[in-house]
DNA sequence: GTGTTATATAACTAACTAGTTATCTATCCG
DNA sequence: CGGATAGATAACTAGTTAGTTATATAACAC
């Protein structure tokens, strides 16, 4: 029964943190095709070297880029595995959320029909189960 | 060639940054399954209902969330919409990273194939195109 | 050794976040 | 009408973020 432990919480939170910002979404797209040292990534952007360290930091962080020390060198590289679970819960929810609005849909079918051949004005209907839930409309 | 413009650039900020925080997932977890009131959602958070409202304007930025006007209810609805450019922009960059990763594994195997049958000691290839890269390890 | 290069760290600032309490607005009910 | 209810908004605080400049550390090159 999926029980979401905080660590799993709080990485989910440092992932989708860590996308929320468009540079560090830059230097993942740039790792994404190959590793590279902090020098490297801090060139395209314009913005000082300790800037280009503390976005990694953060990604780093979520787990989704990690270092090698060679030398005086700390080439950075991109390690998808967080983008998982990341994806996961959005697919979760999304899945979830049609379940429902399918189901919502039928409903409002049937009493659709209900109505035409029935009452012309049909009451607030209050469903059974502690789920309270509504009419969700169609798509925009 | 897909060209992101600054909003859709903003847009998945938001998205993202809407993502990175447990209450508002617990939130859109709970509108998933139907349509929900402010005062339905502040229930089972241990939180104010001006707290929950402000994590809902942050829904809503994202585009995440959307409000119906009922009276003097104001019942959220979840839209998925905007995750598909989420999921889209993850899919994509994990899609590069493989395809990175499965060409230089195999540029490894091959070069330990030549190694073992010609030279001790190939020099540093650096291909075609403006692509900079480097050999990535194997998988931890 | 000296000097240079790659990166990290510290100290600071401005802006933003996440929460609070108090209050305002609008709708519903009798 | 007057009171209760749903929700928004304002004002405030503490903590965090994203950037800066300046400096420290460590490895390399001579």
């Amino acid at each position: 029964m999926k029980a979401a432990a905080a660590h799993d919480i709080a990485r989910l939170d440092a992932t989708f943190f860590a996308l929320a910002d468009p540079t560090r979404r830059a230097i993942l797209g740039r790792l994404a095709q190959g590793e590279a040292t902090v020098n490297e990534l801090v060139a395209p952007f314009d913005m000082s070297q300790p800037a280009i360290s503390k976005h990694l930091k953060v990604l780093e962080r979520a787990g989704l880029v990690s270092v090698e020390i060679d030398g005086r060198r700390r080439p950075r590289r991109f390690d998808p595995e967080p983008l998982e679970a990341a994806t996961r819960w959005i697919e979760h929810y999304r899945e979830i959320w049609e379940a429902n609005y399918l189901r919502l849909d039928a409903l409002l079918e049937e009493l659709k029909g209900i109505e035409a051949s029935e009452e012309p004005n049909p009451p607030r209907q209050e469903p059974g189960g502690g789920t309270h839930h509504s009419s969700p409309e169609n798509g925009k």
